[in-house]
DNA sequence: AATGAATGAGTCTTCATTCAT
DNA sequence: CATGAATGAAGACTCATTCAT
C-alpha cells in the first residue's frame, strides 16, 4: 500500500480547477461575466455544471480563481530587486518587454477579471492590493534607488512610478480596445516609451532639426 | 394646435431624461451594472420604474446614453488645434489640468460605463471610436505637427501620442482604485508627468552628481 | 383627488394574499411543503411566479403567512374567560364542538404547516409559543379557577389541562390519517370526551351493570 | 460455493444497515427529511455517499428502514393480550409507563419520520395502518373486553379507544415540542393520566369540599 | 405622462444517484 | 464491498419589461 496516493490524487485536482478556470477565462473575456452562465463555462471546460460546483464555492469563486492565478504570474519584485545593479533605461526596456511577452497569457484574465474588479468593492481592494499597489510599490522604490544611485534625476519618485505603471496599464487598455496602432507597434512600444520616459520630447541642443533615431 | 409648446416640452423632457441619467450613473458606477435593478434607478430618480421606459428604450439605453454625455464633455479637439501655437509642454500641463479637473464628473460616468464598455463588442467599437481613438488621433495629430515645428524630436508620433494618453488613463484607474499617492499628489501630476515626458528621467549634464549614459 | 385611496389599495392587497395563501396551504397540505414547487403554487391561484415575490419574501414566507392565519383563528381565550362561569363539562363540549367545527378550515393549514414545523426550530418555537402554549396556559388557569370553585377535583392542574388537549390534538391526527371510525364518529366525539374526562372509565357503583349515559 | 459464510455476512450487512440507519435517524429528526443530505447522513454515519445505496435503493428507502424498525419496537399487542386479566387501570399505568420509557428511542425515529408520513399518501397509510390502526384496534378490543367483564362502563369502545391513544399521542407532540410541563412532569403523567381516565374530574361526593353537579 | 403590479423567461445552485476504480 | 467524483435534472428566486389605469 502506497504511503500516499495524496499527490496524485492532488494533482487531478489541480488539472480539474486549471481546465475550468481556462474556460471561464475564455468564456469571461468574451461575453463579460454576467452575461456567462455556468452552463456555458461547464460546456465550454468539458465536464457538467455540477462539477464546477466541485471546485468553486460559487460562479464568482471561479473570478477569485482567475485572481489568484494572475497573481502567480507575477514575480516583478525579485526582477526588480536583481536588476537593481543595472542600468535603469535597460531595466526598463527588459521589463516593458517581457510583460509585453506575458500579455498573451494575461489579456484574457485581465479581460474576464477587470470588468468586476472595477466595480465589486471586495475583488477591488483585492486587485488594487495584489497587483496595482504591489507592483506601484516596487516601482517607488526601485526609482527611489535610482535616484539615490544617479541613475534617475531626482523626481518625485511615487507619482513617477505611477506615471511609467499608468502608461503602461494604458498601453493594456489599448490593446484590450483593439487599437491597430498599438497592435502593430507592439514589439518597438519598449523602446519608444523608454525614450520618452528618459531622454524626454524636449529636443536636444544636438539634434537641432535633426532625424529620427 | 400651438405652433410650439415644443421648446417647453423638450426642456421639461430633457430635465427628465437627466434625472435619470444621473441616478443610473451613480448606481451603475457603485454596484455596477448588472447589480443594479431598474427598480433601484427609478427610487434613486426618484420615479416609477415605468417612466424610465417611456424616456428609453431599454436598460441598455441608459448606458448609451451615458456614453453619449460623456461625448459631449469632450472638446479636446478644439483645444487642441486652438493651442497649437503655444509651447508643447505648457500645453501638455493645461490640457492635464483641464482634464483632471473635469474628472470630478467624469469619475463616475467611467465607472458606470467602463466595465460593460470592456465586455460588450458594440459598446466597445463606440467607446473606441468615439473617446479612445479620437483623443488618440487628435494627440498624434499635435505631436506631429510639433515634430514638424521642431518643439519635439523626432519621435515616433502614433506610438508616442498613446503613450501619453495611456499614462493619462493608467492615472484615471489609480484614481479609480482609491490609490492614496495618486489622490494626494492629483493637484501635482500635470508637472511632475511634462517633466518627466519632455525632460526624460535622464540626468542631464548640468545636474550635479549626474553621469550621463 | 380622494383624501385616501389607501383602503382600497391594501384590500386589493390582502385579497391578492389570501389568494396565494389558500393555494400554497391546498397545494402544501396535499404534496408537502418541499415536494411544492412554486410554481404550482402559482399555477394554483391562478398568479405568476413572480407575483407570489410581490407579496411573500420567500417560499418559506407563505408558511409563516400560514400559520399567521392559524392565530388569527385562535380566540380561545376569550372564550375561555367568558364561560368561566358555567359548569365545566358544559364548556368542554362546547369548546370540542367549536373546536371540530372549525376543524374543516384548520384541517389543510395544520398539515401543511405541521410537518415542517416538526422540524424547523424557529417555525416550532414560534408554533409552540403561539398555538400549543398559548392554549396550554389558558386550560391550565381554568382548570386551576374549577378547582377552586370545586367544580373539578383537585387534580395536577397543568398535567391535566395538556391531557385535555393532547386528546384533543391525538384526534386531529387521527382525522388527518383518515381514521374512519373518528370521521364517522366525529360528531359524538365531544360528548365521549366529556363522559371519560368527567365521569371516568370506572364503573359508578350506581351503575351496576348498567348502561351507557 | 460455501454453504454458509451467509449468518456471518448477513449480521455484518445488518450491523452496516443500523449504523446507516442510526445517523439517518439522528439527522431526519434535527433537520428534517428533505433538508438532510445523503451526504450528511454518509458522514454522520461515517461511510461514503456511495455505501448508503449498497444497503438502500434510495433515499426514501431509509425512511422505510426507520419506520420497519419503528414496527419491531412494537409489541403492544402481546402485552394487551397477556394483560387482560388484570385490573384496567393498573394496566393503564403500566402500559403507559412502558410506552413514555420506550420514548428516548422512539423520539428521533417518530421525529424523523412523522413529518414525511403526513404528506405522503404512501407512507401515510403504511404508517397509519402499521401503527395508529394496529395500536387503535388492540385498545379498541381491549376496552371492550374491558366492558364485557364489567371493569369499564359501557362507553363507546372505538372512540374511547381513540381517545386514550389520542391523549397519548397529543403528550408526545407535546414533548416534541420541548414543553417544560410535560418534560417535567413526564414520570407522573401516568398516574394523572389513569386517574382522570377512570375517575373522572367530577368531584367524588366523598370529597372534602367538592359539591356535585 | 406617470405609475407599479404582473409577468415569466432565465440562472445559479443543490443534491440524489450512478459507476469506474 | 467501499469510495467519492461526476452528473444533470429540478427548483427557488430575480428582474427587465409591459400595460391597464
Amino acid at each position: 500500500m502506497p504511503a500516499d496516493p495524496d499527490p496524485i490524487r492532488a494533482q487531478l485536482i489541480e488539472a480539474r480547477r486549471n481546465q475550468i478556470l481556462d474556460a471561464a477565462t475564455t468564456v469571461f473575456a468574451e461575453k463579460g461575466f454576467h452575461r456567462t452562465t455556468t452552463k456555458e463555462i461547464a460546456s465550454t471546460a468539458g465536464v457538467s455544471e455540477g462539477t464546477i460546483y466541485n471546485y468553486f464555492d460559487s460562479k464568482e469563486g471561479l473570478l477569485v480563481g482567475i485572481l489568484t492565478r494572475l497573481a502567480e504570474l507575477d514575480t516583478l519584485d525579485e526582477e526588480l530587486m536583481g536588476a537593481l545593479q543595472g542600468d535603469p533605461r535597460d531595466f526598463l526596456v527588459t521589463m516593458l518587454r517581457r510583460r509585453l511577452g506575458l500579455i498573451d497569457r494575461v489579456h484574457d484574465m485581465v479581460l474576464a477579471v477587470l470588468p468586476e474588479v472595477l466595480v465589486t468593492p471586495k475583488l477591488r481592494e483585492r486587485f488594487y492590493r495584489q497587483f496595482v499597489l504591489r507592483t506601484a510599490t516596487s516601482l517607488e522604490h526601485y526609482v527611489q534607488a535610482c535616484i539615490e544611485t544617479g541613475h534617475i534625476r531626482p523626481v518625485n519618485a511615487p507619482l513617477t512610478a505611477r506615471a511609467v505603471q499608468g502608461a503602461f496599464v494604458g498601453l493594456l487598455l489599448f490593446r484590450l480596445f483593439g487599437d491597430e496602432v498599438v497592435l502593430a507597434g507592439w514589439g518597438d512600444y519598449p523602446e519608444v516609451l523608454a525614450t520618452v520616459m528618459f531622454d524626454g520630447l524636449r529636443p536636444r541642443a544636438d539634434e537641432a532639426g535633426g532625424e529620427s533615431r
